[in-house]
DNA sequence: TTGACTCAACATCCTTTGCTACAA
DNA sequence: TTGTAGGTTTCCATGTTGAGTCA
């Protein structure tokens, strides 16, 4: 009794002559084709199964020849600890470790030991060169991409989120281990099919904030592994990151601030009071979207938050504070972040300073940020951009003008001071500015 | 190759005080 | 008794990104 596996369309197709295919894990009749398939990344536990029966298989999946690569780095004490809990639990799993603490290496590390074609995942174009240039520049061999204008599949390929789903159908029997760098974005509702998709039997996750708010980590967990190995910053403090230290600063609103953010506060908390909502569970918010759809009472109470918000989190004081932050770091590398670009564009007018907003052109970008690392600037303001999956260089004192409630984003902001400097023994450090009673300090406890 | 554009996807967006069912 | 989680759909706005198209 042989029975054969092939990938097809996202799907491990199950031909069997004496045994009911449904009997394996994931396995469906598809009534439209006759064929017995199920989604692919059932692959490794349905060979599991066939194995423990005894049952021979004739398996057209794994493709490409064996790599034969080295790693010339030598990895650190804990990254040898999250490569063993790694192999500890089958090839599967998330490693959880800050930002600049050489998550790549220990992707580069695990892919050299398994020597099977590779598929690495990441969210941003930038991180796509990184990637490529790290892998090219590690093993000497031709690495693939898709995604950022290109479509080149070799043994080693490094994808985009969106062209890995793109691809996957076509390509997701090829490899025999997928890397998902910031593996959170594998949450999203459209992005977890990439990991349903691809039969890759060895998958691992990184990042720095493994937990998502809506829950849907446990999805990914569920597709890619639990966690298997998690340290923070503090942990790594000192001897491989820099020392830090978060300074939160209150300040007040002016009269006239005060006085609009009470009103259009309290327009909101009038709204949702008469309409009944309690905020007791997280879905309440999403019912009131909902409603202002067609309540106009409701647009009107969401439209007043956003300009309270507004109000609160770019006060006239904070500028003044910041001007004091400017002045005592004199000379050190200092990243403004905001949540509006309006505030960057007016801090960059005001302290002459660089800004980097989602409008800014990539070869903009790229020309401040060299700048910035030459020590030329010593100081850029950004939004939201610089958060995540930027190559940006090392500063030593942030500041968090506003941002949300999120603790994955106060948790990458922190991680742009915390690169040791190479004298290795710098002190960062995080200045938070607060408004004082305004909805604001919820926001900053919550992301902590 | 580039730049400007559109489009779709993702993420965040939250108050104070209180009801109900259910698990430990 | 005490604590904890609870079910839905079709979307106010802003920020950011990647893919695709066209000149």
């Amino acid at each position: 009794m042989t029975v054969t596996l092939r990938f097809e369309d996202g799907a491990v197709v199950v031909d069997a002559d004496d045994l009911d295919p449904t009997t394996l894990p994931g396995v469906e009749r598809d009534d439209r084709t006759g064929s017995h398939r199920a989604p692919a990344h059932r692959y490794r536990e349905i060979r599991e199964a066939l194995d423990e029966r005894g049952i021979d298989l004739d398996d057209r999946l794994e493709r490409a020849a064996p790599l034969d690569l080295s790693l010339r780095y030598d990895l650190r004490d804990y990254q040898e600890e999250a490569l063993d809990a790694w192999h500890d639990n089958g090839e599967r799993g998330v490693v959880e470790l800050p930002t600049g603490s050489g998550k790549t290496v220990l992707a580069l590390a695990a892919i050299a030991e398994l020597g099977v074609p590779t598929l690495v995942v990441v969210p941003t174009v930038d991180l796509l060169e990184q990637w490529r240039r790290e892998l090219e520049s590690e093993f000497d061999v031709p690495v693939g991409q898709f995604g950022g204008g290109e479509q080149r599949a070799e043994a080693l390929t490094v994808a985009t989120y969106d062209s890995a789903y793109l691809r996957a159908d076509d390509v997701g029997g090829d490899f025999g281990l997928v890397v998902f760098d910031e593996v959170h974005h594998l949450g999203g509702e459209g992005y977890r099919d990439i990991a349903r998709l691809f039969a890759a039997p060895a998958r691992l996750g990184l990042t720095a904030t493994f937990e998502r708010p809506d829950g849907a980590h446990e999805v990914v967990a569920e597709l890619v592994g639990p966690v298997v190995f998690e340290l923070d910053a503090d942990a790594l403090a000192g001897e491989h990151l820099a020392e830090y230290e978060v300074r939160k600063i209150e300040v007040r609103l002016s009269e006239s601030e005060r006085e609009e953010y009470e009103r259009e506060q309290g327009t909101f908390v009038d709204y949702v009071r008469d309409a009944g909502i309690t905020f007791s569970s997280g879905s309440d918010y999403q019912e009131l979207v909902y409603r202002s759809g067609s309540d106009p009472r409701a647009r009107e109470a969401l439209l007043a938050k956003q300009r309270a918000r507004e109000v609160m989190m770019n006060a006239d004081a904070k500028l003044e504070e910041l001007a004091r932050i400017f002045e005592r770091h004199r000379g050190e590398r200092i990243i403004v972040f905001t949540a509006h670009t309006d505030l960057v564009y007016r801090l960059s007018e005001r302290f002459l300073v660089p800004a980097i907003t989602s409008e800014t052109g990539a070869a903009e970008r790229r020309e401040i940020l060299r700048r910035f690392r030459e020590g030329e600037y010593t100081r850029v303001v950004a939004a939201n951009v610089l958060d995540e999956g930027v190559d940006v260089p090392d500063a030593s004192v942030g500041v968090v003008i506003s941002g949300t409630g999120s603790e994955r984003q106060f948790t990458q902001r922190l991680g742009r001071v915390l690169r040791p400097g190479s004298d290795g023994e710098k002190r960062a450090v995080l200045y938070e500015l607060v408004t004082s009673e305004t909805a604001e300090e919820r926001v900053a406890a919550r992301r902590r």
